[in-house]
DNA sequence: TCTCTATATCGGCATATTTCGATATACTAA
DNA sequence: TTAGTATATCGAAATATGCCGATATAGAGA
């Protein structure tokens, strides 16, 4: 490996462990979504997702971990919020990317069915 | 649930799917911004990235599967390419993200150092 | 302090993923 | 067809991850 791929590769370690470690579950880039509207408590999140709250729990302490979202309590209450908005807009990219993935393959599909 | 969470769960699940299972290995983030630069067959691939030949060839038929790059047969060789080149504005909006944090930390951190 | 609610952590099971050697398949050239 | 190179797939071991019940901890209020 040279020496720009090696400095290349230092900096996808670092991003990888705290991004996109952090969106390996499903659950937990719904939870960056939710958070992208307004700060939500434990509860409230547990409401959304419908899972037990020590699974939220847990994913959160995953996110937390990376620094992806920061916490302040308020009473028994602890507010999650995101940490850094551009988490929106890099996930917003991906969403436009896998519209236009799966449009081409449904096209593709059609091509195949139609016998072409 | 309510309505709109779902509505935006099954786009996660897509985007999931599709995207960040692609994400969840920092050889896979590589290759995606190796092929950023220009189309690298698999020798090349297993070259720069110092594994064997059939862990890169893994890793291509993930980001195949998954529609995030192309393949094109030259000879004995497949030449890989970026399906999409948005996937590194994502990538680098999280580069940015994560050299935010990372500062922060180390702010954070000296400031425990010098006992405040 | 006692109790109640909210949140965090623990422990173990189940499942998924990575990795790599071995082997199969695809293509070129003789 | 045969040999040689490039790529893909298989199979098994090691590791990681998600999940959830049970339990621990934090704070509010009596």
């Amino acid at each position: 490996m040279d020496s720009v791929t090696e400095r290349l590769e230092q900096e996808i370690q670092l991003m990888h462990a705290h991004i996109c470690e952090g969106l390996a579950d499903p659950k937990r880039v719904l939870i960056l979504y939710l958070l992208g509207s307004r700060p939500l408590n434990v509860t409230e999140l547990t409401t959304a997702l419908d899972v037990p709250q020590s699974t939220v729990s847990h994913h959160l302490k995953v996110l937390r971990d990376r620094g992806l979202v920061l916490t302040e309590r308020e009473g028994t209450a602890v507010y999650y919020s995101l940490a850094d908005e551009r988490i929106i807009e890099a996930l917003d990219i991906m969403r436009a990317i896998v519209a236009d993935i799966v449009a081409e393959r449904a096209r593709l599909m059609a091509g195949v069915l139609s016998d072409e």
